[in-house]
DNA sequence: CCTCTCAGGTTGACTTGTCAACCAAGGAGG
DNA sequence: CCTCCTTGGTTGACAAGTCAACCTGAGAGG
């Protein structure tokens, strides 16, 4: 355990960091051209378009894209001023708004939706042999339930690492 | 070539993505929290620190960090704010700046990079077996060249996929 | 009932990154 | 020399995200 990372360790986290600066510039300015959104709209959109009646609570949403609360808020005000989402109050519970998905919401995700999986194909898919995919979901995986154990509990085993 | 991601690469999608937002998400808030700076903050004094005479001109730190001009600029300047770098016109030409780590940035950088190094390995390097790393490595430097073959040339070949 | 607490959202100030317009110095061609 | 073009940086306006403060309705305990 030194005190940097060793050229292999280098040079395997740069790849990784690199790669997906790189893949998230390229779909971003893809789906900005093509259909005029970002990545984050895009998200909004997709999950919505899947829920029943197209419709979810805020917290569901939030929970769905592990945003936090004051960012939704944004970013539902604004896609509500471009008319692709829409507001409502919940009977059950005031304080809960229920978001829902705007025909013109609707039509954009459709028109955006095979664009962008084509390019997600293309740019990533495409490189990998389908033992990398695997191994690079598996190792993702790992290195999120790693994250799980890490992030919710004190961080001060962490620290003494350091 | 269906409109939509099979299922399993609908999940090693998602677990890539998710795996970098809550890698960044968690050494940020560490960084912060223990050193003060933000990762980008981190990334540009690793690189000077590197550097001859601790010292870039603009263009070659862009090159390094794979940034815009302008958040260059912006950023080099709350920086010298800071009191982290200085600059300084160069002699063979007046247009390009000469960008140095000062005595302070370097106690920054050699404060923080410790507990930095520590948790990339604790969060990342820690979940995977060392073929995972490798495996990882290996398919992130094949999305890269891949990319690098679609970035330079025009997008119209990739349009025809959509 | 009445109050107290708290979960769930909203808002505003601030930071960071992007885009487009601009500026300034170097170098090529007449 | 003088003009023009190109390269390299800066600036300002704007979009997006984070943090902290705040508001509001729901439910628990007296």
């Amino acid at each position: 355990m030194s005190d940097w990372l060793s050229d292999d360790e280098q040079r395997t986290w740069r790849s990784v960091l690199r790669m997906h600066t790189h893949l998230t510039t390229a779909l971003a300015q893809a789906l900005k051209t093509d259909s005029d959104m970002s990545i984050p709209d895009y998200e909004v959109l997709a999950i919505l378009s899947e829920a029943p009646q197209r419709t979810l609570r805020a917290r569901e949403l939030r929970c769905a894209l592990m945003w936090e609360k004051s960012r939704l808020a944004h970013h539902i005000r604004r896609m509500e001023q471009r008319g692709y989402v829409h507001r409502a109050t919940c009977d059950d519970d005031a304080r809960a708004p229920l978001i829902s998905l705007t025909e013109t919401g609707l039509a954009a995700i459709r028109a955006a939706a095979p664009a962008h999986v084509a390019r997600v194909r293309e740019l990533f898919f495409a490189a990998l042999t389908p033992a990398q995919a695997q191994a690079m979901r598996e190792a993702a995986e790992a290195v999120l339930e790693n994250l799980a154990r890490h992030e919710p509990e004190e961080p001060d085993t962490a620290a003494d690492a350091a």
